[in-house]
DNA sequence: CCAATTTGATATGCTTTATAACGATTATAG
DNA sequence: CTATAATCGTTATAAAGCATATCAAATTGG
């Protein structure tokens, strides 16, 4: 059986399914709502869905753009480097790093003091598409959390949310 | 709930530098920090990491204790109300009840209304159980988090999560 | 020099998430 | 009523995300 892969021409890849709204009656839900977890996952789901709407032109996914910013502010590093900041496993940032290389938008280059290891550049290409991106995010995604926390509750988000993520 | 109170929220101290510990100079994260959705996914990973330890002695990962506490209030449900309250496809909660239908903690039942529906309620176990892991999730897990960030941060995060989960 | 370590890479497996399709059943149109 | 469509649980399947073991090449340390 052949696979029917519906390759359009540039169409986005992923496009996040629309909800529907259920048209049973809603259910109850319970301590679910003060279930920090919970909301944390619905919300960042919410939240990358929006960052792939915003960034279609561009098609980039919040992991490839948070590897794009931390290049372009560490430049020289190698990949262990880079992907043990992001959280990012060694052997999974391979292919990622193929990704981004074979559309040109950074470079792996052998370094001189140590051949073992890759140094990362962004390419010409790279650092536009990023100034495009940083652009695209600031003005389309979170101009939109901000609309909708006012500014100093979205600020107050951030600060809970590092501390959570490195204290708990 | 209420998110009224949002404004007055107790500013976090401060936000240092993401990560720690590796061997080698701390990385830049320019504009990382001010990305809510890499906070967000960092801090709901912490979260799941943790609230997967408190659980173990119960076993039950976040979205099986979803299901028991969403079954919980809402008793007489059809599987796709239930997978569908949750976001989870229903394709995919097949396996899922399965498993918890095996460890004896929900049954499913032929509705006779509709002889399609599997009507889901818990068992005298399930029910067991997630008292018990009610218990562990405020005791162990949201203490800790509430200890974390002071109880006004802890509502006023969750008030804020919920929006973002719904309106964004 | 030799053993241990590090780096990027490959292979692999597990989990999550998503879509198509099927049989049984129910709802709806004519 | 009958024929068609829609729904429910289910199966199969595929793509991503995430993790571990292992390898060759290069480096480091004794």
């Amino acid at each position: 059986m052949t696979v029917s892969k519906m390759s359009d021409i540039d169409q986005p890849k992923r496009v996040p399914p629309m909800e529907a709204a259920p048209e049973y009656a809603a259910l109850q839900m319970g301590e679910l709502s003060e279930l920090l977890g919970y909301s944390l996952k619905r919300a960042q789901l919410k939240v990358f869905e929006d960052f792939l709407r915003c960034m279609a032109p561009l098609q980039l996914t919040p992991a490839q753009f948070s590897v794009l910013l931390l290049l372009d502010h560490n430049p020289g590093r190698n990949q262990t480097e880079i992907a043990n900041t992001l959280g990012i496993l060694r052997p999974n940032f391979v292919a990622m790093l193929d990704a981004l290389e074979s559309r040109d938008l950074l470079t792996r280059m052998r370094s001189p003091n140590d051949r073992r290891s890759h140094v990362l550049t962004l390419t010409d290409k790279g650092g536009a598409t990023l100034t495009r991106a940083k652009k695209l995010v600031a003005t389309k995604h979170e101009a939109r959390l901000i609309e909708l926390l006012g500014p100093a509750n979205h600020v107050a988000l951030l600060g809970m949310l590092a501390i959570i993520a490195q204290d708990f």
